[in-house]
DNA sequence: CCTAAAAGTTTCCAATAGGAAACTTTTGTT
DNA sequence: AACAAAAGTTTCCTATTGGAAACTTTTAGG
């Protein structure tokens, strides 16, 4: 029984058989993907082929999808057209909004709620994006309201909106923020934060993934 | 005369000649960073090679690099492995921070003035974010106090802090929002923040490149 | 230690990528 | 429309990848 996985931000079609193994990937993009890039850098088979140092036939046959790059050549692509290597295979437009604008007004995000944290998800409207901001309600008052550490992918930048805060990190002593007071950390430390004012604090939170 | 470039993100050492033709490449990571997520994973070369569909001997020859992977092939190598692709060929760890966390306090980050806006960046210590946070105090009372659209690359994520602004963008109607109301956008897209308020508003804005 | 099993590497060969040049298609000029 | 020049594609060949199996190294028991 074949199965498709799709994978999230850099999508590939994998077609895998009742064992697991990978029998065939529908190859997506790279063609394409260069094909555009060149043209919209107003670029011949020629002159790609100078600034890449491989060969006008080669870049042919890759963007008719008819050779599958070594590294080494998606490399020399990257380098030689100055763009990223992820620029290749990736859909330049992640954010594929509903619009391309999403405003949420006070208190009419999405709820989320914990035991420890309340949250109001914003720009909910908006898939694919970079960022994931919220605001929270911090409930919780000290590290046992957890148990153990929150750890997650990515950066995350942290603003206090209103009451008094600490916040626990695994490397570092705690810290106390007040209204105004921000911190950037990466995510794949321990991390939480408590409320040490009395009503529950509120805090702005924007992670990447 | 040889010359050595070297890309931001994904880096990679090209050697070019005076003509701009790239001549040699030294490859970096896809083999170590192939071995570490192995590894990491708790996998032999044999269970590898069952969920990749690749064969023992080629994932050998990659981790140790003497062989370059087809396009084709990572596409195996990151479905099966259940990462995403540049996993194989990026540092892990994007953000180069002198610490893994830093701190702004109210007033304390790094002033930087235009005519329109007063920006306090924030965060400042730690290089290579994926986001880049900062208040702004909103000078700008109206579109001609820009002269011209603002557009860069990227999303961007907007709070308002105090006062109440208005936010201009180019195929949308101008929006008023005030405290506490916020904004996710595609930064290509043109885009201004004025202030509407007796007093100058203050803002804060979150970016990613 | 010695041996057996598991893990990893190398060899050999078939399949495929990449380069040079021939060929075809497109573009622009008269 | 005819032609020339430029751009793009295909062919042919060599170099390199990827797979199967042999070989070597490492790990675990006794």
């Amino acid at each position: 029984m074949a199965e498709i996985i799709k994978t999230d931000i850099y999508p590939s079609m994998v077609v895998s058989d009742e064992k697991n193994k990978v029998k065939a990937i529908e190859q997506i993009t790279i063609g394409k993907q260069l094909k555009e890039i060149r043209t919209k850098s107003k670029l011949t088979l020629e002159e790609a082929s100078k600034l890449t140092g491989l060969a006008r036939s080669t870049l042919s046959k890759i963007e008719n999808e008819q050779i599958s790059p070594t590294f080494a050549v998606m490399q020399k692509l990257a380098a030689g057209l100055s763009i990223e290597l992820p620029q290749l295979f990736t859909k330049p437009n992640a954010m594929q909004a509903t619009g391309r604008r999403d405003v949420t007004r006070t208190g009419q995000g999405m709820e989320h709620l914990t035991s420890t944290y309340e949250h109001e998800l914003l720009a909910t409207q908006l898939s694919n994006k970079k960022m994931m901001p919220y605001k929270s309600r911090v409930h919780a008052r000290s590290f046992d309201d957890f148990g153990e550490w929150v750890r997650h992918q990515g950066e995350e930048f942290m603003l206090v909106l209103e009451g008094e805060i600490q916040l626990l990190t695994e490397f570092y002593e705690p810290v106390n923020l007040t209204q105004g007071d921000n911190v950037y950390y990466d995510a794949t430390m321990g991390h939480l934060v408590v409320s040490v004012s009395e009503e529950d604090a509120l805090i702005l939170w924007v992670t990447t993934d």
